[in-house]
DNA sequence: GCGGGTTGGGAAAAGGTTTTCTCAGAGGGA
DNA sequence: TCCCTCTGAGAAAACCTTTTCCCAACCCGC
């Protein structure tokens, strides 16, 4: 009876290493390594006959002993406190489809809004030796709960309050504001509400300001905007505000949503009132979110904040921050864009 | 005229080193490295002027040179195709909470739908040495677009399918249907109708399953599920469906749905009719998602797939798994919770 | 035949840490 | 005094790759 030998974990023999390469190719690793790299001088042949073997040895460079070299180690942190992921999850998504491509990997820090679980993410990318930064939110005025400010590495701001005198990334809220509103207007809309989220978010008066500027450069009446929270609760108390004077002479002829929900709430409480969209009043919502906006009857014209080509953004700034250019800090804005579904009138011809 | 000195750009002194810290102490790396790691022999003295020093210069080792040389990068890949993230961001956050406390970063990699993407992150995670690969996805009965049968690392597959004989975790569908059922039957109801997704998904046939498994056990009629789509349209049709005969003695009583999409056309389809909820007929949905939970009519009861505890199982097995110990293979499924709100009555007493 | 340039390739250091081995000195017993 | 054992600490190898420097051989023209 023999002993068994070691049972081997499934496939556990390690990686091939230059070293191997070399020995196999009857060079030095020196030779070895400018031959995959293209650097240094030998014969074509040589050249040839190395970069075969390390093919048919299935070679693939060790990235740490490279990191550790070359003082560079293409991963950055990707930081949120936003869990429920609406608007984080396409940010992150465009941070790691521009980098991807690029070789650098992106490390998921999930903050929360814990100063503790903020400090211990940092200090594990900083000790990862990440190569720069970028910090995301859930929204634009206010901080992550962690300090960012002294770290030796570049960092980027999308879709949260940057660092003085840092770079960052945000949607152009009132630009996507006053493409609604002009939306509106080209269909001949004239008497246009605003009903909107929380007076303590920055974005409700950027938009509400822009929607503003829309009617009064067009010479139009405007009323206050109709502040509350981002639910379908308050869409549906802000028609009873709006609809539920006697008289319909007053009634806007279209309402433009600070959110969908909100727009969801009110498309709904006007066919609850007989009131019909988009015949009678146009609605227009803002996030596009899309699950949302095709749900509701009939389904919602939006304004995307293009979240994934923003976080794109972010990525190849960090990236050209990392390789050394300059950047220059302040916020930058990129540009919404409005999807036309059927809930303002058909799209104009 | 003095040439300035080159601006020093921001904070970039390099990190300090154990050869530093060891200088600094007047003693050799060696040495050094033993006092901070609790390792070797040397006066209890000695040891704590070396933290001491460490400590005061702000030393912190470099994890990439420790993970050449331990071949343990603490770092994991998470691997997923659920862009929109409803189901994979709190299992992500999940497994990114679950690993940070033990100093192990996550490697974001969104692949789409897409081999070539697949095969660049995962290369990408090969080459940067990741101790193993969480594998998510948005529904259990699909693989991901890459093969990850015959890595040199562990892999746990988490609301994904698995690769034969590996580990993988989902929750359990079965046992979530019986939590509502049960709990409509608690509360009196006896015509308990069921209305889910498409019958290509398995989810929807364990979830048929176990409907019809509790009313049988209980000795009720079981008429077949409606099974349609994952929307809100589907839900009014179903609506139609089951109360569309004339004669309210044949209407169900309950209705138990498929996701809180359905579940929300179900509610106002059925508001839409004067039929009341939950005083006529209950509702329960199954996701838990919440912002859909809470704005229905009244807010609506729903099955919660407990997805980041989920994600955080799934982090621990891969670590449990980085370390060695043999896990079972095969598929784990995680118990489900049933959230109470309004849609079917008080909660029972 | 010889100096100078070129060509192909290797040796070695560097990057930061951990670990094994070695060693000098101190202390103790005979 | 001699031998042995401990104790505290350092030297060096190892992890894997890149890059700089160096060297031997060859070719050319004179």
């Amino acid at each position: 009876m023999s002993i068994d030998p070691e049972p081997a974990p499934v496939s556990a023999k390690p990686p091939v290493t230059l070293r191997e390469v070399a020995a196999a190719a009857g060079v030095s690793v020196a030779t070895a390594s400018k031959a995959l790299n293209g650097q240094g001088r030998m014969t074509a042949e040589t050249r040839e006959r190395i970069r075969e073997t390390a093919r048919l040895l299935g070679f693939r460079p060790n990235s740490l002993a490279q990191s550790l070299l070359r003082k560079r180690s293409f991963t950055v942190g990707l930081l949120t406190n936003d869990t429920y992921g609406r608007f984080s999850l396409p940010l992150m998504a465009g941070v790691s489809d521009a980098l991807v491509d690029k070789g650098v990997s992106v490390f998921l820090c999930n903050v929360e809004d814990d100063q503790r679980l903020g400090q211990l993410h940092v200090e594990a990318m900083l000790d990862k030796r990440v190569d720069g930064i970028v910090a995301t939110g859930k929204r634009i005025d206010r901080h992550l709960p962690v300090d960012l400010s002294n770290l030796r590495i570049p960092v980027v701001y999308a879709f949260t309050q940057p660092d003085p005198g840092a770079v960052g990334l945000v949607s152009d809220d009132a630009g996507g504001a006053r493409l609604a509103v002009e939306h509106f207007l080209r269909l001949g809309r004239r008497r246009i509400a605003h009903v909107s989220g929380p007076a303590s978010f920055a974005v409700v008066h950027a938009r509400a300001q822009a929607w503003r500027d829309v009617m009064r450069e067009n010479s139009l009446a405007v009323s206050e905007p109709l502040l509350g929270a981002w639910s379908e609760a308050w869409g549906h108390d802000a028609v009873e505000k709006l609809f539920g004077r006697a008289g319909r002479e007053g009634w806007p002829d279209a309402v433009f949503c600070g959110n969908d929900q909100i727009a969801r709430g009110v498309i709904d409480a006007l066919r609850e009132r007989g009131i019909r969209v988009p015949d009678d009043v146009g609605v227009i919502g803002f996030d596009n979110w899309q699950i949302v906006a095709e749900a509701t009857r009939p389904p919602l014209t939006s304004v995307d904040m293009n979240l994934s080509a923003l976080g794109r953004e972010a990525g190849l700034a960090l990236l050209s921050l990392v390789d050394g250019q300059p950047a220059a800090p302040g916020i930058r804005k990129l540009p919404c864009r409005l999807v036309v579904r059927q809930s303002c009138g058909g799209p104009p011809q």
